[in-house]
DNA sequence: CAGTATCCTTCAAGATACTG
DNA sequence: CAGTATCTTGAAGGATACTG
């Protein structure tokens, strides 16, 4: 985490949300988990840049940040699903905004890149 | 920035949007500009955790990315101004949408927090 | 005033290999 | 299947001092 959500507050809360979400594809996961849950081998499946310790490191901060729920099914071979929270479901405004922006900007990026 | 837009834009839009914006400070001095330009003191005083190396650093990598002009007044002493392209105006949705979201989110913070 | 120039630390992210 | 365990590296961010 680049700035803690605690210090990022004392700044501004727009800080905050880059804090909770501005982790290498934190959310990607969420547009993906916004679809319905899925397994973790799904997930790893849709985000083919990232390795699986990366991929358990995102998902585990956005499980501290009450973002997303893993729910563990005992038994073997093991079973994990990921779905979002209520904290996690708020932010499907944000995703659409945030995809749609992403989606112009390399359609027709600024000249200056 | 963590991820290049490049490689961003190969996974997911949203994630050229974070690549775009993610950097710290990053959306909070785009929230700034909203309100209108700014010289380079001004932005430094309103974001007092982040020191002018830094600064400028963010600064200069909006200014790449087509979201913030920079204008330089050739006068002693130095002037330099700030202020939103096209490209950083349309962002005022999302800034919004943000700034909300991280109130939200510091005033009544998920359990796990 | 608006930056550069250095130096430094940390840590996110990835590569690779292994396990209950 | 869903992860750990190690190791490495790049780069982001910061501290401090200096300058046209």
């Amino acid at each position: 985490m680049r700035v803690p959500v605690e210090r990022a507050m004392q700044v501004c809360p727009v800080e905050v949300a880059v804090s909770v979400l501005g982790g290498a594809w934190k959310l990607t996961l969420v547009k993906y988990l916004l679809e319905g849950t899925h397994r973790f081998g799904e997930l790893g499946r849709r985000v083919p840049t990232a390795n699986t310790k990366t991929l358990t490191r995102q998902l585990r901060e956005l499980e501290q940040d009450g973002i997303v729920a893993r729910k563990v099914f005992q038994q073997v071979p093991p079973k994990v699903e990921y779905s979002l929270t209520e904290w996690g479901l708020s932010l499907a405004p944000l995703v659409a905004l945030m995809n749609e922006w992403g989606t112009a900007f390399v359609d027709s990026p600024p000249s200056s890149r």
